[in-house]
DNA sequence: AATTATTTGTATCGTTCACTACAAAATACC
DNA sequence: GGTATTTTGTAGTGAACGATACAAATAATT
């Protein structure tokens, strides 16, 4: 096991935290993307010089890989906390796409969906990084379909995905939280409805 | 008024046409967006050097200028040809999705929408150009919307623009049309049931 | 033939990109 | 005190970016 030691490591101490390293880079790369955020401004918003850049993260996919871990635990869309089995799954899904009009405009100009964002970067190892956490999300949505109606589950699951990319792709364009929550609603009767109609 | 002249121009002739050099960098730009395709690139498609571009074309952001013209005239949806007044408007948005979902990937590797895409790029001037064709298009179907239903025509213009953006990205992830066109229709029911429900 | 106008190819320009070589600095261990 | 270890700051790498300076080339015009 990692001894939580409190004993500092051999050689000379750090200046900077890694950690709020990863939280300063996750609001860059969310404001402005992947590809417009280059490392001398990360550095330069970090306090720190290249070389400490590379000796904490490897690369910039390196810190990019360590923002997503981030972000999938603090800002992204809770679906194990909305996906309850016991819930009814119209309302499930409802409170999804809700909740993604609520967050791709809750921290300007942190706007969208980081992940679904990243896979259309132009980095093939961030793309690769991004797409991982898209499958995942993906699946566990298709998952809660699939257990009450799994004949459908792909198509809905097809829907949200499509909804939630268009979500996040208006909120970058600058629409607000009003008339996305209007669409969120309007895709939420959607879903119903197809499920209702499925029987 | 312009002489329609054959006669040649005075100085030396120009070895390529440029119209052809707009639609083969309308294909680059489609298939791997504005950011990743770069002029050295062009200038080696089209088999000339850099003066000669310039010379042509002004600037990267000028040559994108006119592969949207002709992209507008030439592969994007026919909003004037499905939106006709005498339709019923369900009918039309409908077959607006479907035809967004069939262009998006009937010429691979170019997917998507080259003027939805382009709003997210990460040159200004790009942006500016591709987003003033975005306006035209939602501008042209919330008229014909607010023609029937002046109350909705906003919340379904976003849920349709929300549903184009969607597809357009996910035809960018490799999502084929069987699986585009039945998340449009999806979506195309749920036009319809807030037109009806609007009475 | 001389002049004017335009495009061409060659060879860059300066900037930005992600990334690193290297030695001095700062700590823990012996 | 001396050594080992790690991070630091300085100063750069080579590659790619969009865009150009310049003169030779090629045409119409005079």
């Amino acid at each position: 096991m990692n001894d939580t030691n409190n004993s500092r490591p051999r050689g000379r101490p750090r200046r900077f935290d890694p950690g709020q390293g990863v939280a300063t880079a996750q609001h860059l790369f969310h404001a402005r993307g992947y590809d417009a955020v280059g490392v001398a401004e990360i550095t330069s918003a970090l306090g720190i010089n290249p070389p400490s850049f590379y000796a904490a993260f490897g690369s910039k996919a390196g810190l990019y890989a360590r923002v997503l871990e981030r972000y999938a635990t603090t800002d992204a869309i809770p679906l194990e906390d909305l996906l309850r089995p016991d819930r009814p799954l119209a309302e499930s899904l409802a409170a999804v796409l809700e909740e993604a009009a609520r967050r791709y405009v809750a921290r300007p100009p942190a706007a969208g969906c980081l992940v679904l964002e990243g896979i259309g970067c132009d980095d093939e190892e961030a793309r690769r990084i991004a797409a991982a956490y898209h499958r995942a999300a993906l699946d566990r949505i298709r998952h809660s379909i699939a257990a009450v109606h799994p004949d459908t589950a792909q198509r809905l699951t097809d829907f949200v995905s499509v909804t939630m990319a268009g979500l996040s792709a208006e909120a970058r364009n600058g629409i607000g939280l009003d008339r996305l929550l209007e669409t969120a609603r309007v895709a939420g009767r959607a879903v119903a409805r197809e499920l209702a109609a499925a029987g």
